[in-house]
DNA sequence: ACGAAAAGTGAAAATAATTTGCATCGCAAT
DNA sequence: ATTGCGATGCAAATTATTTTCACTTTTCGT
C-alpha cells in the first residue's frame, strides 16, 4: 500500500491542521517533496511536531521516510493530478504520452481485483474452448491478443469482433466452454447481449471492463479496469496498454495452471528457439 | 536528466570513495534510500561529507535533496536492477508484469531520440503515400497501430507483414512515399532487403528499431528503440508496449504537423461523437 | 625524480532539521 | 460545571547534515 492511497482513504478522518498538511501535498506536490519539515509546517500553518505526527499516521517512520515514499509513489503516481501540459513540443508530447501510459499502468495495478482473476484463470485454463470479443478498434485488439496469447498454451480459442457472429458463437458454445469479452466503456449493448445469451445458455462469462458497467453485469466473472475517464477519451493508447498489461498477468496466470511445473524448463527451450532463429521479432517464439 | 543516469555517465570519473559509494546506490539501493547520510557513509566506509560532496557531484543541492531525487526516479528506474521474483502468486506476477511494463516505458523515454522522431514526422506528414512493414506477431501489430493511426489524419497508407509483398510495394513506391518498418530485435533480414530496395530506388525510409541493428542501418532515419534484451525475451509484452507508446508519440506529432491548428477543435468534435454515441470503445472514434 | 598545486579525505565544530516531553487549549460527554 | 481526551504548539533534546580546516594523496610540470 503506498502513501498516496492510505492518504486518500485517510482523508475523512484528518483533523483540521492535518487536512490543512494533506492539502499541500495534494496541490502542491512538488513543493512538498522538496520541502524541510519547517517549510512544509509553515505552509499548512501548524508546528512541525504536528508534522511529524501526521507522518507517523499515515504509517511512516518519521518524516524523511514520509518523503522518500512519496517521491517514490509520486513519480507516476500523481501525475494525473496534473493539468495537460498542451505544448506540441516533441519533448512534452512524448513526456505526457509516457507519464499517462505510466500512469494508467499505476492505476490498473491499483484497480487489479486479483481474486477475480484467479478465478478467470481457472476457468480459462480449465475451459473445453475459449471465445474471445472485442469490438472497435480497442477492444478487437485486446480479444486478438488474448487468443494470440492463449493459443500458445494449447487453448482451443478463437476471437471474434463481429457482432453478428459473436451471438451466434455465443448460442452454439457449450457449457464447458467460456466466452471471454473485453470492453472499455462497459457500454457496449452487443457484447451485453451475447454474454446475456451465454448466461441463459450456462456458459460461463468473464468480463474485461469497467467495474459496475452493463457489461461487468452481464458476465459471471467481471475483472475491473477502472481508470478514470479522461485517460480513456484523449489518449486511447494508455488505456489501451492497461488492458495489454491485464491479458499479459492473466495469460501469465494461466500458463502456470496449464503447465504447473514448466516454468523453469520453458525458459530454456525457449533461449534455444531463441538463439537459432536470428530472425526478426525473435521473442514471438519464446513468448 | 535523473540522478540514475547521471550516475551511469559519471561513474568512471569517481575517485575512490565516491564509487563505493556508487555501488551501494546500485547494489543495495532500499537501503540508500532509507539510511541516512551517517548509516550510508558508514556502510561505504566514508565520512559524512564525502557523501554530501558526492550528492554535489551529481547535480543535488543536498543529501536529502539527493534521497528525494533518488526515490523519484528508483520507483520504476531501478526495477530491472533486481533479480525475477519467481514466485508463481498473482501479487507478484501482477506486480512483476507491471513493473517491467512501467520501466520498458521509462527507458523508451530515456532513449529516445526526439529529432530522428521528428524528422520522422515531418517526413510521414508530408508522404504520398506510406507503406507500413512489420513481420512477426509484434511489429506486425506495430504495423498495423501506425496504419490505425495515421489513416485517421488522413495519411493514405497500408500496411503488410507479408515479405513477398512488402519487397513488392518497395519496389513500386515511388520518391515522395515513405516505407516505415518495425523490427524489434533489429535483425529481420527480409525488412533490411525491402529497406534496401527502397533506398536505391530514393525512397525514403523510416525504422522503428534497437539503434546499430542492420535494419536500422537500412533505413534512411532510425528511431531507435533500445531496451535491454532481458525485456523481449520473456515478456514481450513490455518491450510492445513500448512501441505502442512510441507510435502514440509519432503519431502525435504526425496529427500537429498535418492539422497545426486544430488541437482545440479537434477535441471539441471528440466529444461531440464520444457524447453521441455510448456504444463500446467510444474512445476509438475520439482518437 | 622533485616539488608545487590540486584534488580527495576525515575530524571536529557549527548549523540546521527533526523529534520528544510537556503544558495548554478546546470540545464533548458526564 | 467538570472531567477527560484528543489536538496542538513551545521549548528542549536529540539527531542529522553541512562547513571548516588540516592532513594526505595524487597529478603534473619541470
Amino acid at each position: 500500500m503506498d502513501i498516496f492511497a492510505t492518504l486518500l482513504q485517510e482523508k475523512e478522518r484528518l483533523s483540521q491542521s492535518e487536512s490543512r498538511i494533506a492539502d499541500i501535498l495534494l496541490n502542491d506536490f512538488e513543493f512538498a517533496v522538496n520541502a524541510s519539515i519547517i517549510e512544509l509546517a509553515g505552509k499548512a500553518d501548524v508546528s512541525p511536531p504536528t508534522v511529524t505526527r501526521f507522518c507517523r499516521r499515515l504509517g511512516c517512520e518519521s518524516f524523511s521516510d514520509f518523503k522518500v515514499q512519496l517521491a517514490r509513489t509520486a513519480y507516476v503516481g500523481m501525475r494525473y493530478l496534473k493539468p495537460e501540459p498542451k505544448s506540441q513540443e516533441p519533448v512534452d508530447v512524448a513526456r505526457d504520452i509516457i507519464d499517462k501510459a505510466q500512469n494508467a499502468l499505476f492505476l490498473l495495478h491499483r484497480s487489479l481485483d486479483l481474486a477475480a482473476i484467479e478465478q478467470a484463470a481457472d476457468r480459462l485454463a480449465a475451459a473445453g474452448m475459449v471465445y474471445a470479443f472485442g469490438s472497435g478498434g480497442n477492444s478487437s485488439m485486446i480479444a486478438g491478443e488474448l487468443q494470440n496469447r492463449l493459443f500458445r498454451l494449447g487453448l482451443r480459442i478463437t476471437s471474434s469482433s463481429d457482432h453478428g457472429m459473436q451471438l451466434m458463437l455465443a448460442a452454439a458454445a457449450k457449457q464447458d466452454d467460456v466466452i471471454i469479452g473485453s470492453s472499455f466503456s462497459g457500454r457496449n449493448a452487443e457484447l451485453v447481449r451475447a454474454l446475456t445469451l451465454a448466461r441463459e445458455a450456462k456458459v460461463p462469462t468473464i468480463a474485461l471492463t469497467q467495474s459496475g458497467s452493463p457489461v461487468a453485469e452481464a458476465a459471471d466473472i467481471a475483472v475491473p479496469v477502472d481508470l478514470p475517464e479522461g485517460n480513456n477519451i484523449y489518449r486511447p493508447t494508455s488505456t489501451r496498454i492497461a488492458y495489454l498489461a491485464l491479458v499479459d498477468i492473466l495469460a501469465s496466470l494461466v500458463a502456470y495452471r496449464v503447465q504447473p511445473q514448466a516454468t523453469a524448463t520453458l525458459r530454456r527451450i525457449k533461449q534455444q528457439l531463441v538463439v537459432h532463429r536470428d530472425g526478426d521479432d525473435r521473442q514471438l517464439l519464446g513468448d
